[in-house]
DNA sequence: TCTTAACCCATGTTATTCCATATATATCCA
DNA sequence: TGGATATATATGGAATAACATGGGTTAAGA
């Protein structure tokens, strides 16, 4: 599985194009598609990105609901639905569509954040805040990592 | 399996043809038969769009209701004896039926919204309601991904 | 004969590919 | 250790290809 780690910040240049971080590059190395997908966070003001592979987990997992049901209907809209695939040219970039720049503010420079399994995209100034807050979070909720559970990825 | 991503959107020219999605013919390159069925949704005005193999999948999920049931009967009445079979031309176009069009008040303008194995075909203008509607029942209802069941999928 | 669908080609826009360069990091040799 | 040389990366721009769309022409069917 790929691990997304640390958070670099790139240029938007006027075609609206941005160099994938070369670590994340490397994550995606193994992947059937070499690029990316990404959709609109329902928490914050930036994007979710993921390697394909995990796209079609996503995909088997739907396949769980009753075709025609309403969940699997809901959960197909706002994910597949909303996302939108994007392939790097040969120099390791995307092309980020107008809508997704407009959605989180993006000026002219983007920072890539790993989350572990996924990535965000945001406008680094908004993530300065966002990093301090969960900071915070963390620190007067206590949170921790659960142990491991023995399941099925062990 | 074909895996439908994002929403596009295309035009109905005078002549009743629209471009499938180019990402949406790559995925179905590797069918048989390269074209598509469509059939109209039971639950929204909207139409439902396979790729030919997996309307056998649908064949053999009716498998598991008893045959002559009013269910099967129900379901296979509204889903085979409605499907519309279409070819593409040389670039990648299709000519959406009268009736079709109608059924969901298109005007020169459809998304093409991708559901994973399916896709669905919508009047853009309806399909910004129903995604919203679709964000905010995820959301209400804390719609998850399932986690993988072990079923014959993995 | 008239209508409709299939086929072919043209065009503007957008995305992809290719090449060049600057900067930073790593490597190597004295 | 220090300096010179490679390598990787990010970024910019130009040439090329792909795509959506429009129109015309032919073939088929009612």
């Amino acid at each position: 599985m790929a691990l997304f780690l640390s958070t670099h910040i790139n240029k938007i240049d006027k075609k609206g194009r941005v160099s994938v971080p070369a670590p994340f590059r490397a994550e995606l190395s193994e992947e059937s598609f070499k690029g990316i997908v990404l959709f609109r966070s329902n928490i914050h003001q930036c994007l979710e990105g993921f390697a394909w592979s995990y796209m079609q987990e996503i995909g088997k997992r739907l396949d769980n609901f009753d075709l025609f049901s309403s969940e699997q209907d809901d959960l197909a809209t706002s994910i597949f639905g909303t996302a939108v695939q994007l392939s790097m040219d040969g120099d390791g970039r995307i092309i980020l569509p107008a809508d997704l720049i407009e959605f989180c503010t993006l000026d002219d420079r983007v920072s890539f954040v790993g989350m572990g399994a996924k990535f965000q995209i945001w406008n680094p100034e908004s993530f300065e805040q966002r990093r301090e807050i969960a900071r915070q979070a963390v620190q007067s909720k206590g949170l921790t990592i659960p142990k491991a559970t023995g399941g099925k990825n062990d």
